[in-house]
DNA sequence: TAGATTGTTAATCGATTAACAATC
DNA sequence: TAGATTGTTAATCGATTAACAATC
């Protein structure tokens, strides 16, 4: 028997939030299945399973009452009040990145960038750039637990190392790198694992380039055949 | 039957197509399903399977041959020489993309910006940078299929439908509007879907909080009463 | 009441894993 | 040969969908 909350429902719950949130500022009071099935893009029977797992009842012919909603997937989810994060790498992406509005909104507080090199240091700034060296006394000071890297590829590795030994265990990482938690864990004595999300624009685009190529209405399903045929017709290879 | 290729093997098979090209330059010749699947963090078993499902075939004992892997894979992909696509929204993100190194690796090219405030335009810039109005246009003559969306949250509806207008069909979305193509499609008359990735940093790093917090050893799984048992030992509330 | 919506169960689907025979 | 690795089949797992009884 496994109760247990898988990756999904977790993602789908942090998103319902925030289409409650708005129908809220908006005065609404109850919400159905349907409507929030339709805003996160998901089948309203997804919607009731998943208010059903976590024990939320609605009512039969009212739906489901939105602050009651909202207070017991802020149980589940353990919201905090902001969720303090650091930026490595202040290039172009971790700029933006350091100054990026829409985090507010959501309670994403960005602490401190760091850097290299020391011309992008900038102490006073909000936030502040340190260089790239105190990163660990910083993050063990302010407690930081999630971090993002938006370093040059070849920084990434050494990055990744020093910030699992300071002690960060969440990582949205931008290089191509792929890192991974596992042997590094191990090696700095940590129980719980860490988690990566590696982001990579590249073949986000890449991969849009093949659905739109090779989509048939609704889901993405073409054989074998018929792919390689298009590829030949395309190319002029017959 | 449905003998047809799902989104997961796409994903995994431009995965295995980087990590082919890198061990080709440093010169290996042949590759384990073992190793394979080790660098892009699934098991042998799925590798062999993907293989199997494209007709790639391996030496029962000498692996797979890495020139034969790239050809087919190239042929199943259908990959072109070069992506191009444009960036809306020249802010300090779409700057950032507009220059993105990353991209010149995996044949992206981004071929223009656009942006609504003059003051951005830059036409002689590599890549330039246009007046929005130009966007249909200049999306039309250059055949652009794929584009990314970094405008403010106010302004992506309309960018979404303008450039939904003038042809493009793949878009990555760097708004926190979850742009969808259903309705629009039709009211353009376009057979063919379109494909949005709403990327979203927000939530992305919300979850990693979601993550670290709730992990155990391997997959994340935490029954609903544990969790709530945790978040009230964490605020003290018992 | 009649109609609409929840909540749950069973059926389906696809993806992953296990296992192992084939064979280089 | 013995050992290693592929390729495939069957078993498992989880997530989604269908369907419908319960009921407001």
């Amino acid at each position: 028997m496994d109760t247990g909350l898988h990756k999904g429902i977790i993602l789908r719950l942090a998103k319902y939030l925030r289409v409650l949130r708005q129908l809220k500022s908006l005065g609404f009071v109850k919400v159905f299945s349907n409507n929030l099935g339709d805003a996160i893009g998901v089948t309203p029977a997804v919607v009731r399973k998943d208010f059903s797992q976590i024990s939320i009842p609605g009512n039969k012919r009212g739906g489901y009452n939105i602050d009651v909603l909202i207070e017991e997937i802020h149980i589940v989810l353990g919201r905090r009040a902001t969720f303090p994060v650091v930026v490595v790498g202040c290039g172009r992406l971790g700029s933006a990145l350091l100054n990026f509005r829409e985090f507010d909104k959501e309670g994403i507080r960005v602490v401190a960038g760091f850097d290299r090199d020391p011309a992008r240091v900038a102490r006073d700034a909000t936030p502040p750039v340190l260089p790239v060296d105190e990163l660990p006394d910083f993050v063990k000071d302010h407690e930081i637990e999630v971090g993002i890297i938006a370093v040059p590829d070849e920084a990434a590795s050494e990055v990744f190392d020093n910030m699992i030994g300071a002690g960060v265990r969440g990582f949205l990482n931008f290089t191509t790198v792929q890192l991974k938690c596992a042997g590094r864990c191990d090696r700095e004595n940590c129980t719980r694992q860490c988690t990566v999300d590696n982001v990579n624009f590249g073949l986000q685009i890449e991969n849009l380039f093949y659905m739109i190529t090779f989509q048939k209405p609704e889901n993405q399903v073409l054989s074998l055949e018929e792919l390689k045929e298009k590829h030949h017709r395309d190319l002029g290879t017959a």
